[in-house]
DNA sequence: GTGACTTCCAAAAACGTTTTTGGAACTGGG
DNA sequence: CCCAGTTCCAAAAACGTTTTTGGAAGTCAC
């Protein structure tokens, strides 16, 4: 069913067809009625391969997802309810969401991979997650003047949209609460070095410290992928030392629970032996044994703020500079963590 | 950066130049190698657009994502590594893959969602996820004449392509298990029934008790949403029965969790007390407490068998009724279940 | 009644490919 | 030397839209 035949069918031209279909001014009120009354009758949607070509737009949002393991063989699960949120708000708009997939954690193929998708013309605009530091994808969009929003920021000196949670706040809210518990040897399980929101993590950690005079041990940061595995690696190594930490924040829920595992294996109790605290409030942290004590992670919701966002950017209703969201943190307390036991600490 | 470009730089015709790079037989070796040489130096890709209006093909294979909640807020995240699987094949064919949210769970619309994307031609193929039994998406998808696969069966007459894991398998195996273990009481924290997945599992279950001429308690078998929270609820209303349950098989890791957390607020030792057995073997299942015996389930690798058969279904290289994966299935032994402790058993 | 606007629609070009058709130049056998 | 067959390339149509340009008819002021 082509614009050609609905014409044809109307008795009216190609062109009247296109433009009435299109919210051209000039078109009679009730020729456009006519026109878009016979086209839905009919069932005419407009190819968008030739919508594509000659408008040069495509309608779709691109995002390409890293994989989470070392191994590319494990993509991390938060990434299914960001994108839920994502097309939750673009598709209404009329957009799609293409999601690509990078399978292995190189830097040049990364390069090429982006080049690739950028230069092909495949989306309108582009969604950039797990942002790092220095994040080379950023340059890459804004030369090739793509539209782009990032999840997680980075260190830019030019402005640009993003969204993202409130790192540096959620971490000092951890370490401040096993501070004012009486926690003095506070391990950090964080996430990889090179990724932004793992300096923010840090920074948070650090300040809550300060803020109070007091400078945390470098050997209790430790840094790791997000993983259960990863944290309860981790968790053990710091078991064994001498003296132990006596309470451990970590990036992740998931870190957390291979944390958990790790000291009940050695015998601790988790909320009075030793306190732990995860990140992202999943599911899962409300039901595991002790339930664990976490910071507020919305992921679908931030979904949608960068979904609005692309939207308005899309339209050109708003600069990149002006678009930042940062989600509000708050720490939900539950019974994975506990005053310092001073026998033990000493 | 057109095709005109290149042709006039390289002093051919268009026609040519196409020709050489889409491998058409009657043009010279070494202009061919003359042209796909310039190509890429000169950093030429075809642009999709006016490749799909021409052709007809959009090199993109769509799904679309099923909100796991009832409220839309919550996108499974066995999502996330099926399709990381899906785009690590069909990416180096040069297929993307195109993910759509369907953010309610409602029929006529689900009809209507499907509709406008086969109808509007924006991909080769599609891959239907969370097949229902009777699954009128199978139907609309044959009769658009659009190439498709499904994750997960269905009851269809007409032969189609699939790759599913042995559910029914599965779950003659756990049942099979607690049975050997001295269980009689075994509870059954199932699916939604519109899934056949859940239909399949039921099947195994049922199959475990009259295989040694036993039938299971229909009072036994519960349905739920997979999260923790419903395994939770359903849990609690098992426990509360006078007798109750002495074990307990669930159909996803998540509602095993939500279970066990159920039974600990009972006081009851999972393990001994009670035994719990998952499926998945998520992450989280080897380091929860007690560490989950559960059912492998490989989402990566099975994501990987659809893009292959994705591939070959779009070059023609095989039928639909010949592509039929069936991931084997095996036991994951842990320590949340064991031999029934007869003193709670009488 | 005339000229200038306004309103509405049509013709045609263009987007960047692929594919069909056709033909020039070369080759080899008789 | 001629003709048929082969090899290589070019011209042009087509895919289904959007958008520019232009023009016919109607309206209004003077």
């Amino acid at each position: 069913m082509s614009i050609v035949l609905l014409a044809k069918d109307l008795g009216l031209s190609v062109s009247t067809v296109s433009r009435a279909l299109n919210g051209y001014t000039d078109v009679a009120a009730q020729t456009r009625e006519r026109v878009t009354a016979r086209a839905k009758e009919i069932g005419y949607r407009p190819n968008p391969g030739a919508r594509r070509l000659k408008s040069g737009t495509t309608s779709a949002v691109g995002v390409v997802l890293p994989a989470a393991s070392s191994s590319g063989q494990v993509v991390d699960a938060m990434y299914s309810s960001l994108l839920g949120g994502v097309a939750n708000e673009i598709e209404p708009a009329g957009y799609h969401l293409l999601a690509m997939m990078q399978t292995r954690h190189d830097p040049v193929r990364e390069a090429a991979f982006y080049d690739n998708f950028i230069k092909g013309s495949w989306v309108d605009a582009l969604l950039i997650v797990r942002t790092r530091v220095h994040d080379p994808r950023i340059e890459a969009a804004r030369k090739a003047h793509m539209p782009f929003i990032t999840y997680g920021r980075t260190e830019s000196k030019e402005p640009y949209a993003w969204v993202d949670t409130d790192n540096e706040k959620a971490f000092h809210l951890a370490a401040t609460r096993l501070l004012d518990f009486g926690h003095r040897r506070i391990a950090f399980l964080n996430g990889p070095e090179e990724y932004y929101f793992a300096q923010l993590r840090h920074r948070g950690y650090i300040r809550a410290f300060t803020d109070r005079g007091m400078i945390p041990d470098p050997a209790l940061i430790l840094h790791g992928e997000v993983t259960e595995e990863s944290g309860h690696v981790l968790c053990r190594s710091l078991l064994i030392r001498n003296p132990a930490p006596t309470a451990i924040v970590c990036a992740t829920d998931a870190m957390a629970f291979g944390a958990i595992a790790a000291c009940r294996e050695r015998g601790l109790t988790v909320g009075t032996d030793i306190s732990i605290i995860g990140y992202g409030n999943s599911s899962a942290s409300a039901y595991c044994h002790p339930p664990l004590t976490t910071v507020e992670h919305q992921v679908f919701e931030n979904g949608r703020h960068v979904g609005q966002a692309l939207i308005r950017l899309l339209r050109k209703e708003i600069k990149p500079a002006d678009v930042h969201y940062l989600e509000p943190v708050v720490l939900v307390p539950r019974n994975s963590d506990g005053p310092l036991v001073v026998t033990r600490a000493v």
